[in-house]
Formats: structure tokens, sequence, C-alpha cells
DNA sequence: TATAAAGTTTAGATTAATCTAAAAAAAATA
DNA sequence: TATTTTTTTTAGATTAATCTAAACTTTATA
């Protein structure tokens, strides 16, 4: 059955908004994401039920079927692989990969999926951390903190970042912060929760809440 | 100004019919190389002419404008780099390609391009022997024969090949015929001008005419 | 050169993907 | 519980890409 591209785009939707929980997903919250209308969604999820990719009734929101799960964990494989390559291979960097991985995702064949994987040695995580489910769609856990959960004086190593989109990993670039950089909490101003960090036992910098909730990092 | 994966396949189609004499091509041939209807064809060369991409005339048929003709190029730029990719990074084989390159041509990034270039050392010539245009569009040219014109007796060594499709490429294989083997014509059969062949001083087979059509050699 | 054949265009539909505006249902709240 | 707010669906259009059938032009040929 073929599944084009706009569809494949509705369901990585409805995959990344229904999280581990697997919780039924709102048309709203759909259309944000997707940066249409309620109404589109509403015309969408209609045909991905009939192609039994999702289970819908009206008015109750929508989940994956097992077909929708798959196809869904199977391009976000994809992705990955291909920002590993960009990233590895062609020498692009972390804030560069996501808006042509998000095309490269879409191109169909099995063989070439395979082969990429081969070639990049099986990598578990993509350039921003994100793990890279296997062929059978089995991701591999490991356990990680937002940094804004850490305590004063601890020191930590960033393993991955929440948010991908450009300006953020941008402002990440200019403050030396990226995958296997240590961070060490000096303190944590209690007003707005704010962090005064050093990087790399080298540069200080103060980071918001909302960047630290961003950085998932594991003790060191 | 954004232009269409359909688009982008009709102005190959275009491309390709003009051959390099850059004549008319008309509406039938197009519709037969795209497999759609006259009636589609009218209407999106219609679309085109509005973008500047063809010249066109009611029932006078069409050519590419420069602009349509540097898009085009870029094109096959593209399609060709991705065939190398596939062919010497991934082990692909050469009759396995093409379609997988067909889906990664239309994928829109300069930025990729240019470094996957650099990544292959940028290539003068696909893995079917055909030229890698530049960035400037500006293909290498090289001076190349079909081995049907080729004269009993004579040695040549294959460049490239006319038709990519699978099967031919399939029975290449089968006779050992690789871009770069030798091919010497032991006899010419005068009734039907197929040929017996040689392949690199060690298999003899026996080659039709069409097939000798389709190979491009040059005089050892 | 008149007629037939080939090639091309137009007319009118269809399907996927989208939209706006209005109606309907569910959830929140007074 | 009645009313208001939020969420979702339906109705009706639009655009790109396609089709079939019919009309029209150009080219070939008798
Ligand atoms: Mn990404
Ligand atoms: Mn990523
Ligand atoms: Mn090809
Ligand atoms: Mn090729």
């Amino acid at each position: 059955m073929l599944i084009t591209h706009t569809e494949e785009n509705y369901l990585k939707a409805v995959y990344k908004l229904a999280g581990k929980e697997k919780k039924s997903v709102g048309t709203n919250a759909i259309s944000k994401q997707m940066k249409t209308t309620a109404a589109s969604v509403t015309d969408m999820i209609k045909r991905l039920s009939d192609k039994q990719l999702v289970n819908y009734e009206r008015y109750r929101g929508v989940t994956l079927t097992n077909d929708g799960n798959r196809h869904a964990t199977q391009l976000i494989r994809k992705h990955r692989l291909w920002e590993v390559f960009l990233v590895e291979k062609l020498n692009f960097r972390w804030e560069q990969v996501h808006d042509i991985a998000e095309q490269l995702e879409h191109i169909k064949s099995e063989n070439l999926i395979h082969r990429l994987d081969a070639f990049l040695g099986s990598p578990r995580f993509d350039p921003h951390g994100d793990p890279i489910p296997n062929a059978e769609g089995k991701f591999m856990l490991r356990s990680q903190t937002p940094l804004s959960e850490m305590s004063e004086g601890s020191s930590s190593i960033l393993l991955g970042v929440k948010e991908h989109d450009t300006p953020f990993l941008e402002y990440l670039n200019s403050l030396n912060i990226k995958l296997g950089t240590e961070i060490r909490i000096l303190e944590k101003i209690k007003f707005d929760n704010s962090l005064k960090i050093v990087v790399d036992e080298s540069s200080q910098s103060v980071i918001s809440e909302k960047v630290s909730q961003n950085l998932f990092v594991r003790r060191k």
C-alpha cells in the first residue's frame, strides 16, 4: 500500500504528539504541528483511518495502529540515519541537517537504508543525541536527565538536546556546548532557576531554565 | 520560484527528447516519455511556460528556456552524483541505482550537492559512463563510438552504455561486460549485424546489433 | 489540392491536499 | 445544571496533476 509524502508527515506528527505514553492526539494539536488547519487534519485523519494507519473515532482523537506506529518508527530511523550521514560523511554541522533529513526520510528503498546503516557502522544515536531505532523498530534507551534537574556543584556530560531547531543549536555552538561536553553547575539562581555553568572546565556562562530543560545529561 | 517534483520530471523529459541539437519537442513524445496523456502534457506545458521554463506556441512543440535548461542540467548533475554515491559508497551495482537516484535527484539543497560532490572527489562520469555536468552545468565531452560502428578485428574499451534499464545491465553482467572491459570483435555477421566478441580476452559471446548500438567504446 | 491520418488542444471530470466559514459536539465553568 | 468556551467536524471552494472524449490543426498522401 502506497503512503504519500504528506501522509507520512502526519504519521510522524501523531507519533511525536502521542509521546511514549501513546496517548490519544487531538485535531488541533496535529494542525498546529503540521501548520495546517483543523479541517485539513480531519480530512487527512479519515484517509489514514481508511488505510488502517490510525484508530479514529469522531471527536475522540487518534492513536496510531501497529502499522502506523511501525511506519512512523521507520521514518524516524531514516531521518536520523541521514542526519548521521550528513554530519559524519559530508561534514555538515548539527544545526544544518534537520531540514535536509526531512526530505531524505521520504526516499523509498529498504535496500538503501539497509546499506546506509551499514556504511555508517549502525550508529545508535543521531547528531542530536536521539536514539536511532533498529530495522525492527527497537530503540536503545539510556538514562538521561534534563540539566535543569541536576544539583548545584554537580558535573555532567551532554548526551542530547530536546529541541533541534537551528537558532537553539547555534546558541549552544556559541557557548561551546556540543555532545560530550562537560557541564559543571556553579550556581543555581533561585529567582528564575537560571544556571551559572562552567563548560569543559574552561568557559563560564549563564543559561536560562528553558535552555537547561532542553539539555539532556548524565552525571559525570 | 518553486518548481514541483512533477515539473522537474517534465523538464528532464524535454531535455532528453530535445537531444543536443535542442530540437523542438512534441506533446505526444513527452506524454510517451512521462507515461501520461497528451492532454496532461499540454496542461503542464502551459504551467512551465507561465514559469518561463519552456518556450511554447500552440501546436508547435516546446523548447527549454535558458532557465529551464539550467534547471534540467542541475537535475542531471544531482541524479548522476547520487548514482556515483550509491555505487562507490554503498556498494550498489550499476543496474540497481537508477530508480533510487530518480528520487534523490529531487532533494533540494545546493549545499548538499556541493558537499556530496566533494565527498565523492568530483567525479566526471557516473556508473553508466555518462558525464556529470559541473556546478556551472558544463559537461566533459569525450569521444566515444557505438560498438556497432567498430570494425572486425578491432579491440576497444567500454566507456558507457546508452540505455540504463535494469534488464539490459543485468544482461551485460551475465556477459561479464562492465565499464573498462575490453571487447574484441571476432566477426561481424553480415545477415543481421550481430557480433561475435571476446570479452577481456577470456569469454566469447554473440551479441545482437541492438546491444552493440547501446555500448559506447573507444579504440584500444 | 482535397481527403485522410497524425498530432494537439479543449472541455469536463476526478483525486489529493489544502483553505474559510459555519455547524455541531464536548468540556469547562458559573 | 445551564451557559459559555473550546474543540472538532462538515460544507463548499481552490489548486495541482491527472484522465477520457471530443474538437481542432497540421502534415501526409492519394
Ligand atoms: Mn531532525
Ligand atoms: Mn536529530
Ligand atoms: Mn540514471
Ligand atoms: Mn546513470
